[in-house]
DNA sequence: CGGCATCCTCTTTGATACTG
DNA sequence: CAGTATCAAAGAGGATGCCG
Protein backbone atom coordinates (compact mmCIF):
# COMPACT_ATOMS: atom_id res chain seq x y z
CA UNK A 1 0.00 0.00 0.00
CA UNK A 2 2.74 2.84 1.19
CA UNK A 3 5.76 2.23 -0.68
CA UNK A 4 8.48 4.41 -0.53
CA UNK A 5 9.59 6.72 -3.56
CA UNK A 6 12.61 8.50 -3.16
CA UNK A 7 12.79 11.01 -5.55
CA UNK A 8 16.11 13.04 -4.88
CA UNK A 9 18.70 13.11 -2.03
CA UNK A 10 17.23 13.20 1.32
CA UNK A 11 13.73 13.76 0.68
CA UNK A 12 11.11 11.65 0.44
CA UNK A 13 7.89 10.88 -0.15
CA UNK A 14 4.99 8.49 0.33
CA UNK A 15 2.23 7.62 -2.16
CA UNK A 16 -0.86 6.89 -0.55
CA UNK A 17 -4.46 6.94 -1.94
CA UNK A 18 -2.66 6.94 -5.52
CA UNK A 19 -1.40 10.60 -4.74
CA UNK A 20 1.57 11.83 -3.49
CA UNK A 21 2.12 12.49 0.69
CA UNK A 22 4.50 15.54 1.69
CA UNK A 23 6.45 15.12 4.32
CA UNK A 24 9.26 17.84 5.87
CA UNK A 25 11.74 14.64 6.30
CA UNK A 26 12.88 16.33 8.97
CA UNK A 27 14.02 13.80 12.09
CA UNK A 28 12.14 16.14 14.61
CA UNK A 29 9.11 15.94 16.55
CA UNK A 30 7.23 18.90 15.60
CA UNK A 31 8.09 18.18 11.69
CA UNK A 32 6.73 14.28 12.29
CA UNK A 33 3.75 15.56 13.97
CA UNK A 34 3.20 17.81 11.33
CA UNK A 35 3.53 15.18 8.49
CA UNK A 36 0.65 13.51 10.34
CA UNK A 37 -1.39 16.13 11.40
CA UNK A 38 -0.59 19.41 9.38
CA UNK A 39 -2.73 19.24 6.75
CA UNK A 40 -5.72 21.57 6.20
CA UNK A 41 -8.57 20.85 8.22
CA UNK A 42 -6.83 17.88 10.56
CA UNK A 43 -6.49 19.46 13.69
CA UNK A 44 -10.26 20.52 13.29
CA UNK A 45 -11.28 16.93 12.60
CA UNK A 46 -9.39 16.23 16.02
CA UNK A 47 -10.89 18.75 17.46
CA UNK A 48 -14.30 17.21 17.13
CA UNK A 49 -13.25 13.59 18.04
CA UNK A 50 -11.77 14.72 20.93
CA UNK A 51 -15.25 16.49 21.90
CA UNK A 52 -17.79 14.32 20.91
CA UNK A 53 -15.37 11.14 21.50
CA UNK A 54 -17.76 8.84 18.73
CA UNK A 55 -19.06 11.07 15.92
CA UNK A 56 -20.47 9.72 12.96
CA UNK A 57 -19.18 11.20 9.49
CA UNK A 58 -22.54 13.90 9.27
CA UNK A 59 -21.61 14.99 12.74
CA UNK A 60 -18.33 15.86 11.58
CA UNK A 61 -19.34 17.44 8.41
CA UNK A 62 -21.41 19.34 10.38
CA UNK A 63 -18.66 20.78 12.43
CA UNK A 64 -16.63 22.11 9.83
CA UNK A 65 -18.95 24.42 7.64
CA UNK A 66 -17.24 24.67 4.41
CA UNK A 67 -14.95 21.35 4.08
CA UNK A 68 -15.32 19.88 0.78
CA UNK A 69 -16.83 16.51 1.15
CA UNK A 70 -13.87 14.52 -0.71
CA UNK A 71 -11.35 16.37 1.67
CA UNK A 72 -13.36 15.04 4.75
CA UNK A 73 -13.26 11.63 3.38
CA UNK A 74 -9.78 11.62 2.44
CA UNK A 75 -8.39 13.24 5.69
CA UNK A 76 -10.31 10.18 7.46
CA UNK A 77 -8.68 7.55 5.69
CA UNK A 78 -5.27 8.73 6.05
CA UNK A 79 -5.86 9.20 9.98
CA UNK A 80 -7.35 5.65 10.54
CA UNK A 81 -4.03 4.47 8.22
CA UNK A 82 -2.13 6.26 10.98
CA UNK A 83 -3.81 5.05 13.64
CA UNK A 84 -4.87 8.25 15.05
CA UNK A 85 -8.76 7.09 14.50
CA UNK A 86 -10.44 4.15 14.12
CA UNK A 87 -13.83 3.31 12.43
CA UNK A 88 -16.58 1.03 14.07
CA UNK A 89 -19.05 -0.29 11.42
CA UNK A 90 -21.65 -0.24 13.94
CA UNK A 91 -23.93 -3.54 14.23
CA UNK A 92 -26.48 -4.25 11.42
CA UNK A 93 -29.53 -2.72 12.94
CA UNK A 94 -28.53 1.16 11.74
CA UNK A 95 -25.56 0.26 9.70
CA UNK A 96 -23.88 3.98 9.97
CA UNK A 97 -20.19 4.23 11.09
CA UNK A 98 -18.64 5.65 13.95
CA UNK A 99 -15.54 7.11 14.32
CA UNK A 100 -13.29 7.43 17.76
CA UNK A 101 -10.21 8.76 18.53
CA UNK A 102 -7.21 5.44 19.33
CA UNK A 103 -4.96 6.22 22.20
CA UNK A 104 -2.69 7.98 19.86
CA UNK A 105 -5.28 10.26 18.69
CA UNK A 106 -6.06 10.78 22.41
CA UNK A 107 -2.58 11.77 23.44
CA UNK A 108 -2.79 14.71 20.39
CA UNK A 109 -5.32 16.78 23.37
CA UNK A 110 -1.85 18.68 25.39
CA UNK A 111 -1.40 20.11 21.74
CA UNK A 112 -4.79 20.64 20.88
CA UNK A 113 -5.36 22.23 24.35
CA UNK A 114 -1.86 24.19 23.73
CA UNK A 115 -2.73 25.23 20.60
CA UNK A 116 -6.25 26.64 21.73
CA UNK A 117 -5.32 28.45 24.45
CA UNK A 118 -3.15 30.32 22.40
CA UNK A 119 -5.51 30.62 19.49
CA UNK A 120 -7.62 31.95 21.99
CA UNK A 121 -6.22 34.73 23.32
CA UNK A 122 -7.08 37.01 20.90
CA UNK A 123 -10.41 35.87 19.54
CA UNK A 124 -12.04 38.47 17.24
CA UNK A 125 -15.14 39.76 19.29
CA UNK A 126 -18.13 39.88 17.12
CA UNK A 127 -16.79 39.22 13.81
CA UNK A 128 -18.68 36.79 11.40
CA UNK A 129 -17.64 33.63 12.73
CA UNK A 130 -19.67 31.25 13.25
CA UNK A 131 -19.64 29.72 17.21
CA UNK A 132 -20.82 25.98 18.24
CA UNK A 133 -21.37 26.22 21.63
CA UNK A 134 -20.22 22.00 22.23
CA UNK A 135 -16.63 23.89 21.14
CA UNK A 136 -16.49 25.03 24.96
CA UNK A 137 -15.35 21.43 26.09
CA UNK A 138 -12.23 22.34 25.20
CA UNK A 139 -11.38 26.18 27.05
CA UNK A 140 -13.27 24.41 29.82
CA UNK A 141 -10.81 21.27 29.97
CA UNK A 142 -8.25 24.42 30.87
CA UNK A 143 -10.18 26.29 32.82
CA UNK A 144 -12.09 24.15 34.99
CA UNK A 145 -10.20 23.19 38.53
CA UNK A 146 -11.28 21.77 41.58
CA UNK A 147 -10.74 24.19 44.35
CA UNK A 148 -11.33 21.92 47.38
CA UNK A 149 -9.73 18.32 46.14
CA UNK A 150 -10.30 16.99 49.86
CA UNK A 151 -13.95 16.98 49.24
CA UNK A 152 -16.21 14.13 47.59
CA UNK A 153 -16.99 13.75 44.16
CA UNK A 154 -19.65 16.37 42.65
CA UNK A 155 -21.14 17.14 39.26
CA UNK A 156 -22.89 19.75 37.86
CA UNK A 157 -24.64 20.69 34.21
CA UNK A 158 -23.96 23.15 32.16
CA UNK A 159 -26.72 24.03 29.79
CA UNK A 160 -25.56 26.47 26.78
CA UNK A 161 -26.78 27.53 23.47
CA UNK A 162 -28.35 23.75 23.25
CA UNK A 163 -25.69 21.53 24.54
CA UNK A 164 -25.34 19.79 27.82
CA UNK A 165 -22.19 19.92 28.98
CA UNK A 166 -21.30 17.52 32.11
CA UNK A 167 -18.20 18.60 34.53
CA UNK A 168 -17.52 16.77 37.63
CA UNK A 169 -14.51 17.33 40.40
CA UNK A 170 -13.03 15.56 43.04
CA UNK A 171 -10.69 13.11 44.38
CA UNK A 172 -7.66 15.33 42.40
CA UNK A 173 -8.88 15.16 38.97
CA UNK A 174 -11.49 16.47 37.10
CA UNK A 175 -13.55 15.59 33.96
CA UNK A 176 -15.31 17.87 31.42
CA UNK A 177 -17.52 15.50 28.97
CA UNK A 178 -20.02 17.13 26.70
CA UNK A 179 -23.68 15.44 27.45
CA UNK A 180 -25.99 15.23 30.35
CA UNK A 181 -24.35 14.77 33.58
CA UNK A 182 -25.52 11.74 35.69
CA UNK A 183 -27.16 13.55 39.18
CA UNK A 184 -25.62 16.82 39.07
CA UNK A 185 -25.78 18.67 41.92
CA UNK A 186 -26.77 21.99 39.73
CA UNK A 187 -27.62 22.74 36.83
CA UNK A 188 -26.52 26.01 35.41
CA UNK A 189 -28.10 28.02 32.28
CA UNK A 190 -26.07 30.89 30.40
CA UNK A 191 -25.17 31.71 27.32
CA UNK A 192 -21.52 30.19 26.09
CA UNK A 193 -19.89 33.69 25.79
CA UNK A 194 -20.85 34.30 29.53
CA UNK A 195 -20.02 30.36 30.26
CA UNK A 196 -16.40 31.35 29.54
CA UNK A 197 -15.98 34.30 30.62
CA UNK A 198 -16.67 32.87 33.88
CA UNK A 199 -15.06 29.92 33.60
CA UNK A 200 -11.81 31.88 32.65
CA UNK A 201 -11.67 34.42 35.65
CA UNK A 202 -12.85 37.26 33.42
CA UNK A 203 -16.28 37.53 35.21
CA UNK A 204 -17.56 37.12 38.31
CA UNK A 205 -19.98 34.97 39.53
CA UNK A 206 -22.05 37.81 40.71
CA UNK A 207 -21.96 39.59 37.22
CA UNK A 208 -22.31 36.23 35.27
CA UNK A 209 -25.97 36.25 37.09
CA UNK A 210 -26.66 39.62 36.16
CA UNK A 211 -25.80 38.63 32.38
CA UNK A 212 -28.24 35.83 32.45
CA UNK A 213 -26.76 33.11 34.00
CA UNK A 214 -28.94 30.61 36.38
CA UNK A 215 -28.46 28.21 38.81
CA UNK A 216 -30.43 25.12 39.99
CA UNK A 217 -29.15 23.62 42.49
CA UNK A 218 -26.37 24.03 44.98
CA UNK A 219 -23.49 26.59 43.85
CA UNK A 220 -21.27 25.70 45.97
CA UNK A 221 -20.15 23.28 43.72
CA UNK A 222 -19.92 25.23 41.10
CA UNK A 223 -17.96 27.63 42.74
CA UNK A 224 -15.62 24.85 43.41
CA UNK A 225 -14.60 24.70 40.21
CA UNK A 226 -14.30 28.43 39.20
CA UNK A 227 -10.82 29.83 39.24
CA UNK A 228 -9.48 31.85 42.37
CA UNK A 229 -9.73 35.32 40.42
CA UNK A 230 -13.47 35.18 40.12
CA UNK B 1 -3.98 46.68 3.70
CA UNK B 2 -6.46 43.97 5.12
CA UNK B 3 -9.91 44.49 3.85
CA UNK B 4 -12.57 42.06 4.78
CA UNK B 5 -14.64 40.32 1.92
CA UNK B 6 -18.05 38.61 2.75
CA UNK B 7 -18.16 36.21 0.11
CA UNK B 8 -21.01 34.17 1.24
CA UNK B 9 -22.85 33.69 4.48
CA UNK B 10 -20.55 33.19 7.51
CA UNK B 11 -17.10 33.49 5.29
CA UNK B 12 -15.11 35.18 5.17
CA UNK B 13 -11.68 35.56 3.23
CA UNK B 14 -8.99 39.08 3.86
CA UNK B 15 -7.06 40.21 1.00
CA UNK B 16 -3.43 39.85 1.91
CA UNK B 17 -0.25 40.29 -0.13
CA UNK B 18 -2.55 40.37 -3.01
CA UNK B 19 -3.87 37.08 -2.86
CA UNK B 20 -6.86 35.47 -0.44
CA UNK B 21 -5.87 34.42 3.07
CA UNK B 22 -8.10 31.61 4.12
CA UNK B 23 -10.17 31.45 7.37
CA UNK B 24 -11.56 28.85 8.83
CA UNK B 25 -14.29 31.07 10.27
CA UNK B 26 -15.11 29.31 12.99
CA UNK B 27 -14.62 30.92 16.62
CA UNK B 28 -12.71 28.66 18.50
CA UNK B 29 -9.12 29.32 19.63
CA UNK B 30 -7.88 26.25 17.92
CA UNK B 31 -9.47 27.13 14.93
CA UNK B 32 -8.09 30.83 14.83
CA UNK B 33 -4.60 29.48 15.95
CA UNK B 34 -4.43 27.40 12.69
CA UNK B 35 -5.78 30.32 11.06
CA UNK B 36 -2.19 32.03 12.16
CA UNK B 37 0.07 29.19 11.99
CA UNK B 38 -1.86 26.56 10.45
CA UNK B 39 0.09 27.01 6.75
CA UNK B 40 2.30 24.73 5.79
CA UNK B 41 6.41 25.49 7.50
CA UNK B 42 4.40 28.29 9.49
CA UNK B 43 4.90 26.17 12.43
CA UNK B 44 8.72 24.71 11.43
CA UNK B 45 9.53 28.85 11.10
CA UNK B 46 8.84 29.48 14.66
CA UNK B 47 10.59 26.39 15.37
CA UNK B 48 13.51 27.75 14.17
CA UNK B 49 12.66 31.14 15.87
CA UNK B 50 12.36 29.47 18.95
CA UNK B 51 15.36 27.42 18.84
CA UNK B 52 17.84 30.51 17.99
CA UNK B 53 15.77 33.70 19.29
CA UNK B 54 17.58 35.71 16.56
CA UNK B 55 18.03 34.73 12.97
CA UNK B 56 18.92 36.12 9.76
CA UNK B 57 16.75 35.02 6.36
CA UNK B 58 19.21 32.72 5.32
CA UNK B 59 19.40 30.98 8.84
CA UNK B 60 15.90 29.87 8.66
CA UNK B 61 16.70 28.74 5.10
CA UNK B 62 19.16 26.58 5.97
CA UNK B 63 17.18 24.76 8.31
CA UNK B 64 14.25 24.37 6.01
CA UNK B 65 15.32 22.19 3.29
CA UNK B 66 13.40 22.54 0.06
CA UNK B 67 11.38 25.49 1.33
CA UNK B 68 10.76 27.88 -1.77
CA UNK B 69 12.41 31.15 -0.93
CA UNK B 70 9.27 33.60 -2.39
CA UNK B 71 6.82 31.17 0.21
CA UNK B 72 10.01 31.39 3.23
CA UNK B 73 9.36 35.56 2.56
CA UNK B 74 5.80 35.23 2.20
CA UNK B 75 5.43 33.47 5.72
CA UNK B 76 7.98 35.59 7.13
CA UNK B 77 5.64 38.65 5.86
CA UNK B 78 2.83 36.97 7.09
CA UNK B 79 3.97 36.53 10.81
CA UNK B 80 5.41 39.91 10.68
CA UNK B 81 1.86 41.39 10.14
CA UNK B 82 0.07 39.26 12.47
CA UNK B 83 2.82 39.87 15.28
CA UNK B 84 4.31 36.87 15.98
CA UNK B 85 7.98 38.00 15.04
CA UNK B 86 9.99 41.16 14.23
CA UNK B 87 12.41 41.82 11.67
CA UNK B 88 15.25 44.17 13.09
CA UNK B 89 17.06 46.01 10.48
CA UNK B 90 20.29 46.17 11.66
CA UNK B 91 23.03 48.74 11.71
CA UNK B 92 24.82 50.12 9.21
CA UNK B 93 27.64 48.20 9.50
CA UNK B 94 26.14 44.50 8.26
CA UNK B 95 22.84 45.42 6.74
CA UNK B 96 21.27 42.11 7.52
CA UNK B 97 17.66 41.42 8.86
CA UNK B 98 17.29 39.58 11.76
CA UNK B 99 14.15 38.36 12.89
CA UNK B 100 13.30 36.97 16.51
CA UNK B 101 9.52 36.26 17.72
CA UNK B 102 7.37 38.48 19.51
CA UNK B 103 5.72 37.90 23.08
CA UNK B 104 2.78 36.58 20.98
CA UNK B 105 5.46 34.60 18.91
CA UNK B 106 7.26 33.06 21.81
CA UNK B 107 3.98 32.31 23.83
CA UNK B 108 3.73 29.63 21.30
CA UNK B 109 6.19 27.57 22.83
CA UNK B 110 3.93 25.07 24.77
CA UNK B 111 2.00 24.25 21.94
CA UNK B 112 4.82 23.92 19.96
CA UNK B 113 6.72 21.99 22.23
CA UNK B 114 3.67 19.43 23.41
CA UNK B 115 3.04 18.87 19.25
CA UNK B 116 6.47 17.72 19.07
CA UNK B 117 6.15 15.93 22.00
CA UNK B 118 3.86 14.03 20.36
CA UNK B 119 5.63 13.37 17.63
CA UNK B 120 8.44 12.53 18.71
CA UNK B 121 6.58 9.29 19.58
CA UNK B 122 6.82 7.46 17.03
CA UNK B 123 9.71 9.21 14.96
CA UNK B 124 10.97 7.02 12.14
CA UNK B 125 14.44 5.34 13.37
CA UNK B 126 17.29 5.45 10.57
CA UNK B 127 15.05 6.46 7.86
CA UNK B 128 16.11 9.61 5.49
CA UNK B 129 14.74 12.36 7.42
CA UNK B 130 17.77 14.99 7.58
CA UNK B 131 18.69 15.82 11.39
CA UNK B 132 20.12 19.19 12.74
CA UNK B 133 21.68 18.87 16.29
CA UNK B 134 20.13 22.58 17.24
CA UNK B 135 16.57 20.64 17.02
CA UNK B 136 17.65 19.24 20.27
CA UNK B 137 16.89 22.24 22.46
CA UNK B 138 13.31 21.28 22.32
CA UNK B 139 12.73 17.75 23.84
CA UNK B 140 15.80 19.19 26.55
CA UNK B 141 13.22 21.79 26.97
CA UNK B 142 10.86 19.30 27.80
CA UNK B 143 12.95 16.52 30.22
CA UNK B 144 15.63 18.50 31.45
CA UNK B 145 14.59 18.71 35.54
CA UNK B 146 16.29 19.47 38.38
CA UNK B 147 16.12 17.02 41.11
CA UNK B 148 17.87 18.79 43.32
CA UNK B 149 16.25 22.60 43.23
CA UNK B 150 17.66 23.94 46.81
CA UNK B 151 21.12 23.88 45.55
CA UNK B 152 22.47 26.50 44.01
CA UNK B 153 22.35 27.68 40.00
CA UNK B 154 24.45 25.46 37.76
CA UNK B 155 25.13 25.14 34.24
CA UNK B 156 26.50 22.31 31.56
CA UNK B 157 27.65 22.93 28.07
CA UNK B 158 26.01 20.11 26.02
CA UNK B 159 28.24 19.91 22.32
CA UNK B 160 26.94 17.42 20.06
CA UNK B 161 26.56 17.37 16.14
CA UNK B 162 29.11 20.69 16.05
CA UNK B 163 26.59 22.54 17.93
CA UNK B 164 26.81 24.03 21.87
CA UNK B 165 23.55 23.68 23.89
CA UNK B 166 23.73 25.34 27.32
CA UNK B 167 21.86 23.91 30.14
CA UNK B 168 21.40 25.22 33.73
CA UNK B 169 19.06 24.51 36.59
CA UNK B 170 19.12 26.28 40.09
CA UNK B 171 16.26 28.66 42.47
CA UNK B 172 13.47 26.36 41.03
CA UNK B 173 13.71 27.29 36.87
CA UNK B 174 15.75 25.20 34.32
CA UNK B 175 16.25 26.78 30.98
CA UNK B 176 18.01 25.87 27.78
CA UNK B 177 19.52 27.76 25.27
CA UNK B 178 21.25 27.18 21.95
CA UNK B 179 25.49 28.31 22.27
CA UNK B 180 27.92 28.40 24.66
CA UNK B 181 27.77 28.52 28.23
CA UNK B 182 29.15 30.33 30.81
CA UNK B 183 31.05 28.68 33.34
CA UNK B 184 29.89 25.16 32.84
CA UNK B 185 30.66 23.30 35.61
CA UNK B 186 30.92 20.49 32.93
CA UNK B 187 31.46 20.19 29.27
CA UNK B 188 28.94 17.00 27.81
CA UNK B 189 29.91 15.32 24.31
CA UNK B 190 27.98 13.02 22.69
CA UNK B 191 26.41 11.90 19.48
CA UNK B 192 22.69 13.64 19.39
CA UNK B 193 20.93 10.41 19.25
CA UNK B 194 22.66 9.26 22.57
CA UNK B 195 21.86 13.06 24.18
CA UNK B 196 18.40 12.44 23.47
CA UNK B 197 17.96 8.65 24.95
CA UNK B 198 20.01 9.79 27.75
CA UNK B 199 17.51 13.21 29.14
CA UNK B 200 14.45 11.10 27.58
CA UNK B 201 14.85 8.10 30.55
CA UNK B 202 15.70 6.20 27.86
CA UNK B 203 19.09 5.28 28.81
CA UNK B 204 21.38 4.87 31.92
CA UNK B 205 24.51 7.63 32.30
CA UNK B 206 26.75 4.10 32.57
CA UNK B 207 24.92 3.04 28.95
CA UNK B 208 25.75 6.69 27.39
CA UNK B 209 29.35 6.27 28.52
CA UNK B 210 29.56 2.94 26.88
CA UNK B 211 28.03 4.91 23.69
CA UNK B 212 30.92 7.22 23.47
CA UNK B 213 29.17 10.04 25.86
CA UNK B 214 32.40 11.79 27.55
CA UNK B 215 32.28 14.13 30.64
CA UNK B 216 34.85 16.88 31.01
CA UNK B 217 34.49 18.12 35.20
CA UNK B 218 31.67 17.83 37.49
CA UNK B 219 29.13 14.89 36.48
CA UNK B 220 26.97 15.78 39.58
CA UNK B 221 25.24 18.39 37.90
CA UNK B 222 24.67 16.38 34.80
CA UNK B 223 23.24 13.89 36.87
CA UNK B 224 21.09 16.59 38.57
CA UNK B 225 19.05 17.30 35.40
CA UNK B 226 18.41 13.50 34.02
CA UNK B 227 15.16 12.34 34.70
CA UNK B 228 15.02 9.79 37.96
CA UNK B 229 14.39 6.31 35.80
CA UNK B 230 18.37 7.39 34.45
C1' DC C 1 26.61 37.04 -1.00
C1' DG C 2 21.89 37.97 1.52
C1' DG C 3 17.21 38.80 0.59
C1' DC C 4 14.00 38.51 -1.88
C1' DA C 5 10.50 38.78 -6.62
C1' DT C 6 9.01 36.36 -10.98
C1' DC C 7 7.70 32.71 -13.77
C1' DC C 8 6.19 28.25 -14.55
C1' DT C 9 4.66 23.57 -13.33
C1' DC C 10 2.49 20.48 -10.41
C1' DT C 11 -0.40 19.42 -6.24
C1' DT C 12 -3.96 20.39 -3.06
C1' DT C 13 -8.19 22.40 -1.98
C1' DG C 14 -13.02 23.90 -2.72
C1' DA C 15 -17.55 23.62 -4.75
C1' DT C 16 -20.79 20.98 -6.81
C1' DA C 17 -22.98 16.98 -8.72
C1' DC C 18 -23.87 12.34 -8.36
C1' DT C 19 -24.27 7.28 -6.36
C1' DG C 20 -24.87 2.80 -3.43
C1' DC D 1 -26.14 8.67 5.34
C1' DA D 2 -21.72 8.18 3.64
C1' DG D 3 -19.33 8.83 0.71
C1' DT D 4 -17.13 9.09 -4.90
C1' DA D 5 -16.33 11.84 -9.24
C1' DT D 6 -15.22 15.92 -11.54
C1' DC D 7 -13.26 20.27 -12.46
C1' DA D 8 -11.77 25.05 -11.51
C1' DA D 9 -9.06 27.84 -8.35
C1' DA D 10 -5.50 28.51 -5.01
C1' DG D 11 -1.17 27.08 -3.08
C1' DA D 12 3.41 24.78 -3.04
C1' DG D 13 7.95 23.63 -5.26
C1' DG D 14 11.76 24.71 -8.19
C1' DA D 15 14.59 27.52 -11.19
C1' DT D 16 16.25 31.76 -12.14
C1' DG D 17 16.87 36.76 -12.13
C1' DC D 18 17.42 41.20 -9.83
C1' DC D 19 19.32 44.57 -6.65
C1' DG D 20 21.78 46.52 -2.75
Amino acid sequence: MVYFVNLMVDFIVYRVDNRLMRTYGQHCGLAEALDLVGDRWTLLILRELLIRERCRYTDIKAALPRIATNLLASRLRELERHDLLAREDDPPPVATALYRLTPLGLALEPAILALGQWGARHLAPADKAVMQPHWLVLPLKIFVRDADPAQSRASIELQTGGEKIALSVGGGRHTVRLGAAENPAATVAAKPKVILKLFSGGMSLAAAKAAGLRIDGNADVLRRMLPKTA
